[in-house]
DNA sequence: GTCTATATACGGATAGAC
DNA sequence: GTCTATCCGTATATAGAC
């Protein structure tokens, strides 16, 4: 059970998540943390002595996320291609979000990666854990020797399709380009 | 012959153009524009009343760039196919620049199509004059039906390829990746 | 742990002398 | 057309009562 103020926490990091997202990190207030949460300012920085290490949190609270979608995946597919599979039609799904906003780890390291930011690396550990993890799938259909830069194709691919599908906030642009994607799994 | 004035005016554009690059456009501020140019503040607004005036000017300089770009391509280029090659070349080219700052067009669209953004749609344009451009090559292709879509796969497939060496700030990667965009080309 | 009040800095924007 | 001085809002961050 969680106590009062982990609680609080949590929502802090859950409202900063969306708004990051949705509005950008530059673009979000605390105004707009309060708004949503509730909290009042001088709480949040009781638990976050920056805004930068809200980011920090909500960062890692996306690596934990994405580490147990993966895992529930490795135990759902035994075959590494369904696998593979289960990745493509998960950007699939999100069609709608990502036409609305972009691909939340693309678009807040196109706003990191940017000069004289603090968090230029930061993001870079989201697509590391997704690389690695297509990158396992890889070799063990017998593609070690080319694994990485199979899982960076992939990897670029789902991405291009997010920053199409965001420019011209059209949910069916994904998934034309999906399907495309998937043969290409097929195929390997 | 520009007058003093003009010239002003397109120091300012130019300078803006590569802070909102470089920096972003929400981290670019006045003081940066007056620190790069040498003119003060109050002069910049003699040309433009607000900073987002100061951003049309610069997509509206950047449309007009690649529009000759593409039209040279044309002069040069008989074949549609080598317009093609030139066009995934020139992303090869700049794999130095795009590894550090990102795409100029999909960062750009990626900050200002986010949430309350006067700009949401502003950068389309951008991507519309490629998208067309691209199609009008696999037209004379003889890919009437498909031109389109082609466009689009061949658009997002050079902004993944730039996300991917942005995060990791890595020019190789990009030049991988391009030879085998460079061979889908070929196989048209 | 929660809240109010406030410090401090910097953003975009304006007024007006020259 | 150029420049200085300044307004005003809002941003992050802090102090301290409860």
């Amino acid at each position: 059970m969680a106590s009062k103020g982990e609680q609080t926490r949590q929502e802090i990091v859950a409202a900063a998540k969306l708004l990051f997202y949705r509005r950008g990190y530059n673009n979000t207030s605390f105004s707009d943390i309060v708004a949503v949460t509730g909290v009042q300012r001088g709480n949040i920085y009781h638990y976050f002595k920056t805004k930068d290490d809200i980011l920090a949190a909500v960062i890692e609270q996306r690596l934990a996320e994405y580490e147990t979608a993966l895992r529930n995946w490795e135990q759902e597919y035994a075959d590494p291609k369904d696998r593979l599979r289960r990745f493509v039609q998960m950007v699939a799904s999100n069609r709608g979000e990502l036409a609305q906003y972009g691909c939340p780890i693309g678009t807040l390291s196109a706003e990191l990666g940017k000069e004289y930011c603090n968090h230029q690396r930061s993001p870079r550990r989201l697509f590391d854990l997704f690389r690695d993890w297509l990158a396992d799938q890889f070799r063990q259909l017998g593609k070690s020797k080319q694994a990485k830069s199979l899982a960076l194709h992939l990897l670029g691919r789902t991405e291009g399709i997010s920053v199409i599908g965001h420019v011209y906030a059209d949910p069916a642009l994904i998934t034309t380009e999906i399907k495309s994607l998937q043969k290409w799994v097929d195929q390997l």
